[in-house]
RNA sequence: GGGCCGGUAGUCUAGUGGUGAAGACGCCGCGCUUACAACGCGGAGAUCGGCGGUUCGAUUCCGCCUCGGCCCA
């Protein structure tokens, strides 16, 4: 068995928790969790007993053959062979691979979630947080303990006094000595101030999976969201870039479920034949064997083997991001409900007359020995040598005519030389005869438009075997001889055109054969350096040659049509929006697909040639007779299918079709395909195409394309390089959740960027920051506070913050869900990470420390604790699609109802009260308090000074504000007194000022000040800079003229506030004794 | 060769035809202040790539140039 039948099977023997109408989990899946977390450990743990019948999961899913599967991963066409070590891994020492992880993951076990109903349980929040980062957190060694339930009956072990609320929380272990000292437990001191990943992702990661959080309704009564993951490919394990993609989409997913729509995110792996076939081929080179001198069905164990390897690293991998896909819908492109389809496919298209059998000139990887599709080729600039020969006269005239060319070696081949028709230098040249160097054939000059005159000397060798543009030429022109094959699979010269003195050779060799020879018959003109481009193989980089043979093609114009109509008329949309350019203009220039391999890792060409009469037959089931003539002796079609021709039927084959299932009916279309762009045309256009070729509807109306990243130097991440970290070693040392966020935010997920420590510490700090607002809150919380259903019932006056924080809150929420809307994930991440941090943790939290203390008496402090309840439990739940398992272990310490923060409901703009009015009023508040502040800083006051301030309102209702917020004022900006001046008072003696917008500011000077006025003075000079510009705008008829009048209003208005603020400034110039000049 | 995208403090990014261009990191100064030094408070730092045009007004719209990046051939 398979990890992956392991985890399904775990998963699935337990009946699945059954949803309600509206899509959520019923209550009491908290025992259905801790019961399924037992189950859990079979995945973890080889040799776990069974706890029952293990029904195989997919029954009744007639659309999913029971057939053992095998996890693929398949990643995008450039996942390559293993990666490199990184940077990010620390000397430290890590626990070798999977063992350790093993056994971290047993010695965790027996802590099953402890989420509880209703009633608050701090344990787990209280455990984790009394455990420092250095504590190892196991029970005992010597035995696994079995898992103990919670037990309500007895409150759990008694180890320690429960406490209030807790008591019904059951406790499945001892919680190591050091964090039971009394006394200490809720003293925020004695609490560690660090989250510590290790233990709480796996511990959550194990609940989900248990309790089936993310396991898609199969018969859901509402419209469904749904996602394929890109299948990644066995050819490679999952890279950082893999970890980008995946975290977009989980944000996408989580919020989708947290909504309480039918969510389903199906994952999957991809064979990537060819890729694959090489990667296993050069394992087997480095162990001295050649893949070609294999049985194919030993062959086909070799790559089964690499395929299981990777698969296994794979589903690792993505468990450890804390990815929600639904592992119950796994699929493989070559599991038997891919291979029915795509036989299905290929039959329906050959009927259809799209698939058709030709002899094309095709991209042929020599080294390989097969024909690749135009998108597996790279072009990039070579040095090499041009050299130009010449070619006799037929009649034995002196002279000749001479030809440029960087492949002499293929001058056997040439069936013409070719001139431009309006190329004056040749003119007389055309319909001459030539004697083709180093043979004895003559052929033709003749003239093509397609021609460049610019190059060489104008006029060019023309051999169609072996140059798609001397193919074109010279299906132009019938009148050429037919050539003949001078080069063989392996790109050796052969045939009877070439001299046998150059059979066997390689073109390199040849080439430099061939130009001894020429130099030595004396028609080499001459040799020069030539930089141009090449083709090569992306596969095996060898240099492509053009091949003409008999291949399967896929015909794509009329596919392409409806592609092109959809995105031109939005039906399917592509964001960033900036690649739709791109999009459209490659598929309104689309080329046949050549989809025949000359390899055999892959989906046979389902077609079998008949020996009797020759002809083809194509069927889905493997055929017994000819469907011409009957015959029995058939031959199949030796080459198998390019990958893609099963990939780009991912987004309806992983829901079932080609039968009519339940899924395909509930989830297709699907929503939004999150992926890179380097496969934008192998893969996305070719989904698009099959979609609504059979099926008749998109395949997803979004597409997003993640960035690239880079490393921190700039360079792109690459296997080559070696730069890209393993995405297991980012999550062991910095934990998913500093991955994901890291991922996410600073830089655009859609935007190719840097990623490494820089992002990664910035999301550590982050959530340190979370983690530690979490202790606080819980500091202040009541043991026995009731869960916040809804925004808290505040008493008539409440404080202003209370009001100010639930209005941010909203805004929020509003822009959170906005930006995810508009796949624009790190926007929503920097609204989320701004106001956790400056108006939660830095405003709010500072100004509401009086009133959550009690020193404001009862009313306020209630008022207070049930906002920043509140406030913080939402803020989780936006926060979790992004930080998932922190946030759940934050949630089940707090008050909370329901059993899983990833299945609780996703907050609405319309639980917080928009509240203007208390966000303008806020404004001076914090104005002041900065103001002061900096007078503190710049006059230097010591810190436990409390030296007198003094405040000049601008107008009447600010002065209102300030006066009642005097308390706040006074505690966050440490001044003692605080007068307010009315307009005509003085200004107060020996006190340094500020003038802003609400008006002037003073705070008592220390004695040993020499008055600093510097600040004053620069403030001064930008009033003045800004009055001019603001002056000379107003003194311009044209802008009074044709400004809107409003316009004209607001800049008149605020020339005359520049003014009066100016004149105040002055004025403290002129108390401090500094003189300044009136301009 | 054809085309696409971009150039905003030292770095990476927001952003808008009309307030003094926003944030993060970095930097400077001061602080282990009762959730958080992985922190707090304050501060400095930008001719919005260049030139020209449209406009009362351009960092924003248009054109050219330049420098990067990418795609296609």
């Amino acid at each position: 068995m398979d990890l992956r039948d392991r985890a399904e099977r775990g998963v699935g023997a337990r009946p699945r928790p059954r949803r309600g109408d509206d899509g959520r989990a019923p209550r009491n899946l908290l025992r259905a969790c801790v019961l399924r977390h037992r189950g859990v450990c079979l995945l973890l743990r080889p040799h776990a007993p069974a706890l029952g019948p293990f029904a195989p999961h997919r029954q009744g899913r007639a659309d999913q053959p029971d057939v053992p599967r095998r996890e693929h991963s398949g990643a995008r066409p450039h996942a390559g062979p293993g990666l490199r070590p990184d940077r990010l891994r620390r000397v430290r020492g890590r626990r070798a691979a999977r063992g350790g992880r093993r056994r971290a993951a047993r010695a965790r076990d027996p802590v099953p979630p402890r989420p509880c109903e209703g009633a608050p349980d701090h344990e787990p929040l209280r455990r984790s947080l009394a455990r420092g980062p250095g504590l190892d957190t196991g029970p005992p060694r010597g035995g696994a303990p079995p898992p103990r339930l919670p037990d309500r009956a007895t409150g759990g072990r008694g180890d320690r006094p429960p406490r209030d609320g807790a008591r019904r929380g059951g406790r499945a272990r001892r919680l190591p000595a050091v964090c039971l000292r009394e006394g200490e437990r809720l003293t925020a001191p004695a609490l560690p101030t660090r989250f510590d990943p290790r233990e709480v992702d796996a511990r959550w990661q194990a609940a989900w999976e248990g309790a089936g959080a993310f396991r898609g309704p199969d018969r859901p009564t509402a419209p469904g969201y749904s996602i394929v993951l890109p299948p990644p490919n066995v050819t490679g394990v999952l890279t950082m870039g893999h970890m980008l993609g995946d975290t977009v989409q989980d944000i996408l997913i989580r919020r989708s479920r947290m909504r309480g729509v039918p969510t389903v995110w199906v994952p999957g792996l991809d064979h990537a034949g060819l890729a694959t076939q090489v990667e296993v081929r050069r394992r087997l080179l480095k162990a001295g064997v050649l893949l070609e001198s294999l049985p194919r069905e030993e062959g086909r164990r070799e790559v089964e083997r690499w395929r299981e390897e990777h698969e296994r690293r794979i589903v690792e991998q993505t468990r450890a991001g804390g990815f929600s896909v639904d592992w119950s819908r796994f699929r493989y492109t070559m599991d038997p409900g891919s291979v029915r389809a795509t036989r299905e496919v290929f039959a329906r298209l050959y009927r259809d007359g799209l698939v058709y059998r030709g002899e094309r000139l095709v991209n042929w990887d020599p080294k390989l020995r097969t024909a690749i599709s135009d998108l597996e080729v790279v072009h990039g600039e070579e040095e090499a040598t041009l050299v130009t020969v010449r070619y006799p006269w037929a009649d034995g005239s002196p002279g000749g005519i001479e030809v440029a060319t960087v492949r002499p070696e293929t001058i056997f081949g040439d069936v013409a030389v070719a001139v431009h028709p309006e190329d004056a230098r040749h003119a007389s040249d055309i319909g001459r005869q030539v004697r083709v160097p180093m043979t004895d054939r003559v052929v033709a000059v003749i003239t093509d438009a397609a021609i460049d005159p610019a190059f060489g000397t104008g006029a060019l060798k023309l051999t169609p075997r072996h140059d798609p543009v001397d193919y074109e030429i010279a299906e132009r022109h019938p009148e050429l001889p037919k050539p003949t094959e001078i080069l063989t699979e392996g790109a050796e010269l052969t045939g009877p055109w070439v001299d046998p003195r150059f059979h066997g050779l390689g073109v390199e060799e040849a080439r430099a054969r061939t130009t001894e020879e020429l130099e030595r018959l004396g028609l080499l003109v001459r040799r020069e350096p030539y930089r141009h481009s090449v083709a090569r193989s992306e596969r095996s980089e060898a240099p492509i040659e053009p091949r003409l043979s008999t291949q399967w093609f896929v015909r794509m114009k009329g596919l392409a049509a409806p592609v092109l109509e959809a995105v031109q008329k939005g039906e399917i949309r592509i964001h960033p929006e900036r690649w739709e350019r791109t999009f459209l203009r490659w598929l309104e220039g689309i080329q046949d697909w050549c989809i025949s391999r000359q390899v055999f890792w892959g989906h046979p060409v389902p077609v079998a040639f008949c020996r009797t009469c020759g002809r083809e037959t194509v069927s889905v089931d493997p055929p017994v007779r000819c469907a011409y003539c009957g015959a029995g002796d058939l031959v199949p079609d030796p080459d198998v299918l390019d990958a893609w021709f099963t990939s780009w039927l991912w987004p309806f084959v992983t829901l079932g079709w080609p039968d009519r299932t339940a899924d395909l009916d509930h989830y297709y279309p699907t929503d939004v395909l999150v992926t890179g762009r380097d496969i934008m045309f192998f893969w996305v256009a070719r989904m698009m195409m099959g979609g609504y070729y059979f099926t008749g509807e998109r395949p997803f109306s979004d597409i997003y394309f993640t960035g690239m990243l880079r490393d921190e130097i700039g360079r792109r991440m690459s296997k080559h390089l070696g730069n890209s970290p393993d995405p297991l070693d980012v999550v062991r040392e910095r934990g998913a959740d500093a991955m994901r966020f890291g991922l996410v935010f600073p830089n655009p997920t859609d935007e190719d960027g840097p990623f490494g420590v820089g992002a990664l510490e910035g999301a550590r700090n982050f959530l340190t920051k979370v983690w530690n607002l979490g202790r606080l809150t819980l500091v202040h919380v009541p043991p026995g506070a009731s869960p916040p259903e809804g925004a808290p019932a505040l008493s008539p006056g409440t404080a202003l913050e209370n009001r100010w924080i639930l209005s941010r809150l909203r805004r929020t929420i509003d822009e959170t869900d906005r930006a995810i809307t508009e796949f624009a994930p790190t926007r929503a991440a920097t609204a989320l990470h701004g106001f956790v941090w400056h108006d939660l943790a830095d405003r709010y939290v500072e100004i509401a420390k009086d009133a959550l203390a009690g020193r404001r008496g009862e009313p306020a402090r209630r008022d207070a604790r049930a906002t920043l309840l509140f406030v913080f439990d939402r803020t989780l739940r936006l926060l979790h699609p992004f930080v998932p398992h922190m946030t759940e272990e934050l949630w089940h310490g707090l008050p909370h109802s329901g059993e899983l923060l990833a299945l609780a409901p996703w907050p609405t703009a319309s639980e917080a009260p928009p509240d203007p009015e208390a966000e303008v009023a806020m404004e001076p508040v914090l104005e002041a308090i900065r103001l002061l502040r900096n007078l503190r800083s710049e006059e230097k006051v010591p810190p436990e000074a409390a030296p007198g301030a003094w405040l000049r309102p601008s107008g009447p209702e600010v002065a209102r504000v300030l006066a009642s917020e005097r308390a706040t004022l006074q505690r966050l900006a440490r001044v003692g007194s605080l007068t307010f001046l009315g307009p005509a008072d003085p200004a107060p003696a020996n006190a340094s000022g500020r003038v802003a917008p609400l008006g002037e500011c003073f705070l008592e000077r220390p004695p040993a000040s020499p008055g600093e006025t510097r600040a004053l003075e620069r403030e001064r000079e930008k009033l003045t800079e800004l009055l001019a510009k603001t002056r000379a705008r107003l003194a311009d008829d044209g802008f009074r003229a044709r400004a809107p009048a409003e316009v004209v209003r607001e800049t008149e208005e605020k020339a005359k506030e520049l003014e009066a603020r100016r004149a105040r400034i002055d004025e403290h110039l002129k108390a401090s004794g500094s003189p300044s000049e009136e301009p």
